[in-house]
DNA sequence: CTTACCATGTAAGGCGTTACATGATTCA
DNA sequence: TGAATCATGTAACGCCTTACATGGTAAG
């Protein structure tokens, strides 16, 4: 019971919440955990046909659909290997920022390029804080429905946070870059 | 001159400052560089000999030393190729943190074990953030000994700035799931 | 009727880590 | 003299992305 696999994990703990297709899955990874989690499809599916494999999961085809869907269920193992995990502690948080790999070797290319990039860094982080602050506020109206929305929450939190960061960061950023410009 | 190896991009821009042999390498990247980026020797080694084998960079015996030292130094061809990469937009800011996961999911496990995941989250963010205001003191102090200065203090203010806020957020984060323990 | 989105999957290849292998030197 | 650190590398393997392949359906 060591060395899971995380892009399984990430999918048993969705559909801890809810059955789920493959492509639903995609979708609430793209949306819910994209500020602090991806994976592509060439991960999700074959992991998905596994986990059913391993007696993690089951697979059905939804019949009350015209499309041809198939939904996935946790079973009871599938949940023991969820909480089995949630029990180790973090590994290891991974970030691989090319935005500040570009800014530490800025010097090269001189402050106008790296203020390029910064902005470009701004605007995507405003438009993720957009987001996150209408979960936020959509979470908060339904709190109590259910005890896991305290735990999205939390996370949502944390976007909030480090986005609201960067984005102070980068002002200053700019402006220690201005003067070097002058 | 696309798809670029980030791993070329760090030695080369680590290399454009300095001659650095592979173990200096792996240092400034688990130093300077930690909490943006990673790299393990397994990536460095073979990068580096594939450098050189491009021209984009030299190796030489430490004659000096009595270590068995090999010393790289970056070419005109490596600059022209690291100022190229500087040039195009940031393809993509990854980041990856299980601790988020794993209090995505915590209601499977309760408040007590994602209290304990957000305290070692937090013991190690406060170690790192010392460090880097270390490294903000020092850098501050000889800030005009050379332009590039002022792009590396760029991101240890970043990094500073990220971690003040997930120290904030650790806090209410506990804060919130005490309230749900009660 | 065509564009966008829903929906599932595979194959190839890239990129990187871990673990291993080796040995010198410094310091207590 | 033994532990820690300096120093370089390789081999196996793992995980994931990209690109490809296919087709249904909803909406304008």
């Amino acid at each position: 019971m060591a060395n899971e696999k995380k892009i399984d994990c990430v999918i048993l703990g969705l559909l801890c919440h809810e059955e789920l297709t493959g492509y639903e899955i995609k979708k609430r990874i793209n949306t819910t955990l994209k500020y602090f989690w991806s994976a592509s499809y060439g991960s999700i599916y074959p992991a998905l046909n596994d986990l059913v494999n391993r007696g993690l999961a089951t697979k059905r085809e939804d019949t009350e659909n015209k499309r041809n869907k198939l939904i996935y269920t946790i079973t009871d193992d599938g949940r023991k290997y969820l909480k089995e995990w949630l029990k180790l502690p973090v590994v290891k948080d991974e970030l691989r920022y090319e935005t500040l790999l570009k800014l530490f070797f800025g010097n090269e290319q001189g402050a106008e390029q790296a203020i390029s990039h910064i902005e470009a860094f701004e605007e995507k982080t405003k438009k993720e804080l957009q987001y996150l602050l209408g979960a936020e506020k959509k979470l908060r109206e339904c709190l109590d429905d259910d005890i896991a929305h305290k735990y999205y929450l939390l996370t949502v939190e944390f976007g909030i946070k480090t986005y609201g960061a960067y984005l102070e960061w980068c002002k200053e950023a700019k402006k220690l870059l201005t003067d070097i410009g002058e």
